[in-house]
DNA sequence: CTAACGTATGAAACGGGTACCAGGTCAATT
DNA sequence: AATTGACCTGGTACCCGTTTCATACGTTAG
């Protein structure tokens, strides 16, 4: 392997020169730029990037931090990420870390250690404390709405939309709504079933426990939300599923149980993902792609803002 | 921040005596390796992970070449590479690159350039040769069925298992069979196009063009299949159609449309996406996840092999 | 008793760039 | 004529580990 010395034994120049002519600085003449890349031609010389990265202290590589990438949710994410990336030819490093939290802690460390420059962490397991950490290495941004401000993040108001949901199917005449969630643990669980229990404080409404059903990301989650309806002894008749493909997955589900919708049993679905539009599911519309898009730029830019992405609700045939 | 010296000079050894405390060499006394360790402790010492690549010459870092990563054959693909990157230990650098040629060129650029130690190209838009000439600067993993047998791959014989579906219909009694792929160039799609020449020759059968319909990658393509399917004068029996999803979208516009399936249009999806079981799709059962993970295990061994997976029909309810 | 080997340690070369600083040329301005 | 400043170039410190080589000590086998 050429490198740059040998660049410049070749072209009969410093190294300094060599390294001007690839990084394209400027106050080179003419010919020796041209001896230059005429070497760099013959040789088929490539730059040692490591060594790029160990001298400027910069990797040009983000870590992006998710639990999985085949829901819509997370796909549509990460698209909008690496949409950005692409733009901004940024490389993303994917921790696809299935919830592990030891493994959210080596993106962390590989921020520490200089790997990746930024971080973006779409969803949390460990502690914000320790995220606190690390900052000090690099942009850290979440993607949910932190208590702690110094954190940057793009966030939605789950504990908001939720209960504009809730208030919806109300109106709507519902009293015995139940919900689904991908897990019942991490922040926008939390805040969902904040804005439950205070919708149901408001109305004065009963809470079971087995309203609230997790567990649920994928289309095939849509039989076992059914199934668990069954065995309640107090049937829901609406309820709000956290990803579209699971509330079609209900409907399919209902469909071959002649349960009709909404008649028997109302459904809002999240994220507006294509199926919904094409099963005319009564949704919450997310424009993930554009979030994604903004947890790149905000980590791109090193920016220290909070931003809310606002939602909406799509009324279409499920309510 | 603090680096390999000051810890030797706080723990009154040498730098290399350090380096083997950091790598768990042997030949290091044990008063010397506590000492050494309470300064990493003391220091909240991190080493410089890219002085490390440049001295090793490694990176632990493995590029994933894919168009997108919302459609369920990536992203379950993606899964298995992800699940097995974790075991291992390494990291993926992912380029997600909607098919953009220059981007693909852009990670042999990394491999060249050392920043990745292997490469798995799940989508392949250059040339081959261009991958060839970039064999020499690490392992280059293909997931599709290379003539050039020096370039390592894991693949699914596209044309045989296509043959074998388009068999299927015509035993059914179809003669009019039409189908759909994610993009109409691209070696899989090519594999494909062969098998439905060589099968309407064998049956003599007529080739109809627009039989034929690329750009069918998401859910509500399928919307888009039946729009150009009414469009035609003599309208195909049957379809193959290159994704689950797609297969669900044209299923749910049929029951709109009042079309029964099988009955007047059979359909075979592709991937047994968890859809498929849901919505009873025929389909081809590819092991994505399995795939994804022996793509990962072979660029990370470095194995220079073909791989083939095996792939079958699954009978269901839409034929 | 000595050759051979395992253990322990440090010096220094090496990996390959970047960027600051110093020094020089030449033309334009004062 | 002297000063200024833009342009050009090279030397070299620096980024920060890894690894090879040389050295030295203590023990064991022959």
């Amino acid at each position: 392997m050429t490198n740059i010395k040998d660049l410049a034994k070749m072209s009969g120049v410093s190294v300094s020169t060599v390294s001007r002519v690839l990084n394209n600085h400027p106050y080179v003449s003419a010919e020796k730029k041209a001896a230059v890349l005429k070497a760099i031609e013959c040789t088929n010389y490539n730059r040692n990037i490591n060594a790029v990265h160990l001298s400027r202290g910069k990797t040009q590589l983000m870590g992006v931090v998710l639990p999985v990438t085949d829901t819509p949710y997370f796909a549509l994410l990460l698209k909008g990420i690496a949409k950005r990336a692409l733009e901004n030819d940024y490389k993303l490093v994917l921790f696809q870390i299935d919830y592990a939290e030891e493994k959210e802690i080596e993106a962390l460390q590989m921020l520490k250690q200089k790997q990746i420059d930024s971080l973006i962490i779409c969803s949390r397991k460990c502690e914000l404390a320790l995220i606190q950490e690390h900052i000090q290495y690099g942009t850290i941004v979440l993607c949910e709405k932190t208590t702690e401000k110094s954190l940057p993040s793009v966030f939605i108001d789950h504990y908001e939309i939720f209960f504009q949901a809730l208030e919806y199917l109300y109106q709507k005449g519902h009293k015995k709504i139940g919900y689904s969630v991908g897990r019942k643990t991490g922040s926008n669980s939390s805040l969902r079933e904040q804005a439950y229990r205070d919708f149901l404080e408001k109305y004065k409404l009963p809470f079971y426990s087995d309203y609230i059903m997790d567990d649920c990301l994928y289309f095939e989650d849509g039989e076992k939300v059914m199934q668990r309806l069954r065995s309640m002894d107090i049937q829901p008749t609406a309820l709000i599923i956290t990803s579209d493909q699971v509330a079609a997955g209900i409907m399919i589900e209902c469909q071959k149980e002649g349960i009709s919708i909404p008649e028997q049993l109302a459904v809002i679905g999240f994220n507006n993902e294509p199926i919904a539009k094409m099963m005319n599911i009564t949704t919450i519309d997310i424009p993930l792609v554009e979030l994604g898009g903004d947890l790149f730029l905000q980590a791109y830019h090193g920016y220290n803002s909070n931003k809310q992405i606002s939602v909406k609700l799509i009324e279409r045939e499920t309510v």
